[in-house]
DNA sequence: CATCATTTACTAGAAGACTAGTAGAAGGGT
DNA sequence: ACCCTTCTACTAGTCTTCTAGTAAATGATG
């Protein structure tokens, strides 16, 4: 069960993750960078071959939706780096988590917070 | 400063990051797949011109390292991995990873102890 | 009805990824 | 000196990705 997204595939699937169900003029509309109208509708044709979105026809046009889960997509994306870049050490990656300077003291916090919980419910 | 790998190079940094400089047979002996001689060679060539290895002669070889850290590299692909597939929301990855059970108590403590850490550098 | 905008279907070409072959240099052993 | 092995350099073919154009259908508007 390997899902794997090109980079291209994977910036639209963020879009169909974000907003739900969306026609190829929707999907364009919230692309971060600017690709020709059938541009993404190639796209989005060779993300429903490969059997990650489906569609519902809707007028004249067609809706298309997710067939992966985000998170299933995710467990299978982190997994992935974990092995190669994390010597097969989730923790290891909550390292680099934790020391990143991108991440605010606001998320830090959230973070504790969501351990905490999660070590209660250990014992 | 993007880093990004194809798979298969990525498979061949992660020999280099985990074994330290190498050989292209020595490359090549590490890896799972067999893979032609002259197709390690190859992507290490690739790799060196887009700056992420360099090299050293050694008798008649070359020997291999890494010209980008593992964590800086990791930095970057959890960065990508968080704004596609975690909503841009770091708690949201820690979550699906401890939901996972892809971690024990003992790992969730240390984690806690690097996090409280973190934060006291903060302030 | 004629025209215009929107949409899918099909086609295509350039670039990148992946794999490996061939040629030739270089060194080691006999 | 000659052969065998190991290595780099160069070349190349196939497949995938990325992008977008053209044609045709569909529906809306004057």
């Amino acid at each position: 069960m390997e899902i794997s997204f090109t980079n291209r595939e994977l910036d639209l699937m963020a879009v169909l993750w974000e907003k739900g169900p969306a026609t190829v003029a929707e999907v364009r509309e919230s692309l971060g960078d600017e690709l020709a109208y059938t541009t993404v509708l190639t796209i989005l044709r060779t993300l429903e071959e490969k059997g990650y979105v489906g569609h519902v026809q809707e007028g004249r046009a067609h809706r298309y939706h997710p067939l992966v889960a985000r998170d299933e997509a995710g467990e299978s994306a982190l997994h992935r780096i974990i092995g190669k870049m994390f010597e097969g050490s989730p923790e290891l990656l909550l390292t680099q988590l934790v020391s990143d300077r991108a991440l605010s003291e606001e998320e830090l916090r959230r973070l504790r917070t969501l351990l905490e919980e999660r070590l209660k419910q250990e014992e």
